[in-house]
RNA sequence: GUCUCGGUAGCUCAGCUGGAUAGAGCAACGGCCUUCUAAGCCGUAGGUCCUGGGUUCGAAUCCCCGCCGGGAUACCA
């Protein structure tokens, strides 16, 4: 039990003792003692003014008396109007650093058989195009989600459904057979997602150079959409492909699995993966069954042209389209399917869904119709909405060439992490293999924190220019902290300094080492927080505290200089222990630490 | 129109399940490398927490009317 739920449960009973009086636990406010003041919990007593009907001084001095004589841990406390700053005792802390620097696996939660399984469906990328920086939030809230739901014990399956079927796949595949002159990626040299892109934008463009011709002629600018050559290339090859034709799929064969090899690349680069991936080629048809069932069962009405339709007026939305009048399924349809799909292929206990908040309205929808579709798992669906990345000008747009890149990104952060590195002359003595790698960590160490501090459910600004940045609250900094604790833990055992890791309880402990303890001793609730908040960035902010609270002690205090042999081993079991938390932290993140930079 | 998310320092963001003088980083200015990594540390300056009401002992935080911005809103996925 922790010292906040021990001593939240004896003011329980203090206020009885002393007021006769039965409260909530829930009244109990318990705080982290502001560092202006003296102590280290700090309860707040005006909740219970009215059942003291004492002043707060001496109400907060009652509980303050009964506290000290009743919880051991508690050596003193102060008032503060209406605030009651109970000192823990030096002790205590010793013992929570002790049982920190032992565990391995501090702050983390092993899954049990009697686990929860959640399944965490992220990425979800359109095979006609290559990832772009509003995937690279996705990917990495997704991949970060999971190490989180993992630490709190869950086991986890992550998913990836690819949109790999469509009129935009088609557009792809039009413009590759018009104008691809037989182009590889082989032949090319150019990498398979951005070879496929390309002619996705060309498509683009050629197909707007019909409508303006088409318009010159005299046709009207939604006749010219329509009549364009090149839409009425891709809307037959869509229709091959429904048709199985072999030519067509295997065309589309080829084309997707150029992208694959490009995103295989891009996603380990980002360092995410997947558990099971999902084609929506081989899933788009599942729904339409269960809206039919829907049908019959009178959960959905059909209007005059035959087209499925659901109402929601009841539950304060709309009607929402489930089958065209051609019969064909929409978006929700497919929804639907994959859904039930997964429930079918894993004992799920939640299912996650990490997909921008563009997409709210939909997964509110997608909810209520599988609730009324009779799956007990549609009210449980968590849609993990996040914000957009706009870029200074505004909204990414692929076909106006605003987009950021992934791998541009990647690189061009990994050359300037290099550079970088290269003119602080670190890394000396490191193989060129070595250095490589280290760059590439201290990049998407700071893409990914950049990313992952800010709040998901925010919209967020990438500015090109000044967001590549190396101090501060950046990711760079975490590592550099980590590189430095481990620097002097190799030069504690160059000098053959053996650490021992249980300090006696009676380790004295000066105010900077405290509050490192402390600062530790907050790990495990961050972890379970940021699990309950779906929040990457509480971690995040919680390691960006802990590494500048270890800067300041750094600077403060000589570790390795130390003479009084005690005094010196205290400091390296801090600085061990702070390095472990920044590690198993930056790790749930999907952030690397590097032993030197 | 309706629904929804946001508005905190010049910029990017914390803080938001109500608590003590609203915090960081960047940018600006000034200090600290013969001592464990200066990708660091210390300091100065910078705020009507969008406006106005309400609830409360106490509001950036909760509720309501506005204003501004993003997104969604019946046959794209």
């Amino acid at each position: 039990m922790s010292i906040e739920q021990i001593i939240s449960e004896k003011i329980v009973e203090a206020i009885n003792h002393c007021y006769q009086q039965q409260i909530d636990s829930k009244l109990v406010q318990l705080q982290n003692t502001r560092k202006e003041f003296e102590g280290d919990i700090t309860l707040v007593v005006f909740p219970f003014l009215k059942i003291s009907k004492k002043s707060p001084e001496q109400t907060a001095a009652e509980i303050g008396d009964y506290l000290q004589q009743n919880v051991s841990e508690v050596e003193k406390y102060n008032v503060v109007k209406g605030f009651l700053n109970l000192v823990i005792s030096q002790s205590y802390w010793v013992s929570v650093l002790n049982s920190a620097n032992a565990d391995p696996k501090f702050g983390l939660t092993q899954a049990t058989e009697k686990s929860k399984l959640v399944m965490v469906e992220y990425s979800s990328p359109n095979t006609n195009k290559p990832l772009h920086l509003g995937h690279i939030r996705n990917n990495l809230l997704g991949f970060s989600l999971s190490e989180i739901l993992k630490a709190n014990g869950n086991k986890v399956v992550k998913t990836n459904i690819v949109n790999d079927r469509g009129i935009h796949i088609c557009k792809s595949m039009y413009a590759w057979k018009m104008w691809g002159n037989g182009q590889t990626p082989e032949n090319t040299g150019i990498k398979g997602d951005h070879l496929v892109g390309d002619f996705y934008v060309k498509f683009d463009q050629e197909y707007k150079k019909e409508i303006a011709e088409l318009v010159a002629q005299g046709q009207t600018k939604e006749e010219a959409e329509q009549n364009a050559p090149s839409i009425l290339g891709a809307r037959e090859l869509l229709l091959r492909w429904e048709a199985k034709d072999p030519e067509t799929i295997g065309l589309w064969k080829t084309m997707n699995q150029w992208v694959y090899n490009g995103f295989d690349v891009t996603y380990k680069e980002l360092g995410v993966d997947f558990d099971k991936i999902y084609y929506e080629s081989e899933t788009y048809l599942y729904g339409k069954g269960e809206v039919l069932r829907g049908l019959a069962e009178g959960v959905f009405y059909q209007k005059e042209d035959s087209s499925v339709w659901a109402d929601l007026t009841a539950e304060g939305l709309d009607h929402k389209l489930l089958l065209r009048s051609d019969g064909t399924s929409v978006y929700m349809t497919q929804d639907i399917g994959t859904a039930k799909e997964r429930f079918q292929d894993y004992p799920i206990d939640k299912m996650v869904y990490v997909v921008g908040n563009e997409q709210n309205y939909h997964f509110q929808v997608l909810s209520i119709l599988l609730d009324k579709l009779g799956f007990e798992f549609g009210k449980g669906l968590h849609h993990f909405s996040y914000g957009m990345v706009e870029l200074p000008q505004g909204k990414m747009k692929s076909r106006e060439g605003t987009v950021v890149d992934a791998d541009d990104l990647v690189a061009e952060m990994v050359d300037v992490a290099r550079r970088t590195s290269e003119e602080l002359g670190k890394l000396e003595g490191y193989t060129p293999e070595q250095a490589a790698e280290t760059y590439k960590m201290i990049a998407l160490g700071a893409l990914k924190y950049f990313i992952l501090k800010v709040d998901p459910k925010k919209n967020m600004l990438f500015n090109p220019q000044e967001s590549i940045d190396f101090n501060g609250n950046t990711g760079p900094f975490i590592q550099y902290t980590y590189a430095r604790i481990r620097s002097v833990l190799r030069k504690a055992a160059d000098r053959e300094i053996e650490i021992n890791r249980t300090l006696p309880a009676s380790t004295e402990l000066a105010l900077k080492e405290l509050q490192l303890i402390k600062s530790v001793s907050q790990f495990p609730v961050t972890v379970k927080e940021a699990g309950e908040m779906y929040s990457p960035a509480v971690i995040a902010n919680y390691i960006y505290e802990l590494v500048k609270e270890f800067n300041q002690f750094y600077h403060e205090f000589s570790i390795l200089a130390e003479e009084n042999e005690t005094k010196r081993n205290t400091r390296l079991v801090i600085s061990e222990t702070v390095g472990k938390t920044i590690k198993t932290g930056m790790k749930i993140l999907g952030i690397d630490v590097p032993e030197r930079m």
